[in-house]
DNA sequence: ATGTCCACCTGCTGGC
DNA sequence: TGCCAGCAGGTGGACA
């Protein structure tokens, strides 16, 4: 579930929702996921009004007329459920508001996280210090990507895994643009040339849009009231098609870079 | 600073 | 049918 265009997808749904509401009820279910749940979570959020809510990179932000934002990231299995018909044993945060709105935080492998910080502190919330531009923001260029790949000799799929390079791809959405772009994931980054660059950052983009349009019409399937969870929609060019034609003609092969899977096309990633 | 390995946790699938 | 290995969309700490 959880990249980018996922937890964009993911704030999309939950506006309708929470924007303007009354929180009556905002309820952990237990102490910790991948880090401590905050012990005033529920204080300081019961009775306050949600004002907006926001994305930075795979985290969403809830903000309050409390001046208080609650940071959530999906980890690997994370996802809201909204109106449930029923809690589920890995439902770890129950949110109730005034106008009657029910919503649970599902994370069955616990790598999610939630944390509450006064809104003008945000910035200071500590993965966001280290995090680099925005794929989607007008500040991430090929200019900006061209330095940050600059003498790195990791392959360029590792590194466009790492936060501190972009913030928001995941291992799907690296490996569909580096095969829009032509990249093999294996090229050292800083061997990266500025022409397969050009091509990168706009197929970046490209992919995460696309995704995120995708994303809008399942998650309104998602959040039918009968809980149907029809929004896995797969439109991938490379990512879990081992052994599948490329659009080139070639065939795509799997390869584990870093422990995780990397799917490519030998035939046209150069 | 950079790269590499691994742990965190549950659930599902495929092979025997 | 049961058991077990392997794998899954992420992150960050330990170590060379």
């Amino acid at each position: 579930m959880p990249e980018l265009p996922e937890v964009e997808t993911t704030i999309r749904g939950l506006r309708p929702c929470l924007e303007g509401e009354v929180l009556t009820l905002v309820e952990p279910r237990r102490a910790d996921l991948r880090r401590p749940i905050p012990a005033d979570l529920r204080q300081r959020l019961t009775g306050a009004r949600v004002i907006g809510l926001s994305r930075r990179a795979k985290y969403g932000l809830i903000h309050t007329d409390r001046e208080d934002t609650l940071i959530f990231h999906l980890g690997m299995s994370g996802r809201w459920r909204i109106a449930p018909a029923q809690l589920d044993k890995h439902d770890h945060l129950i949110i109730e508001t005034a106008s009657g709105k029910r919503l649970v935080l599902n994370d069955p492998r616990r790598f999610g996280s939630l944390d509450l910080m006064p809104t003008v502190d945000v910035a200071a919330f500590d993965p966001f210090t280290r995090m680099g531009p925005e794929p989607l923001g007008d500040d991430f260029t090929p200019a900006v990507l061209a330095q940050a790949l600059k003498g790195r000799v990791g392959p360029i799929k590792l590194l466009l895994l790492d936060q501190k390079v972009v913030a928001g791809l995941g291992n799907i959405y690296v490996c569909e643009a580096l095969n829009m772009a032509g990249i093999s994931p294996i090229r050292p980054g800083g061997n990266v040339s500025r022409a397969a660059i050009n091509r990168l950052v706009p197929a970046i983009k490209q992919v995460l849009a696309a995704a995120i349009e995708a994303g809008g019409s399942t998650l309104r399937d998602y959040a039918r009231p009968d809980g149907e969870l029809g929004y896995f929609f797969k439109q991938w060019r490379v990512y879990g098609r081992e052994g599948e034609p490329c659009v080139c003609g070639g065939t795509v092969q799997r390869r584990t870079d870093g422990g995780r899977s990397t799917f490519f096309c030998p035939a046209c990633q150069k």
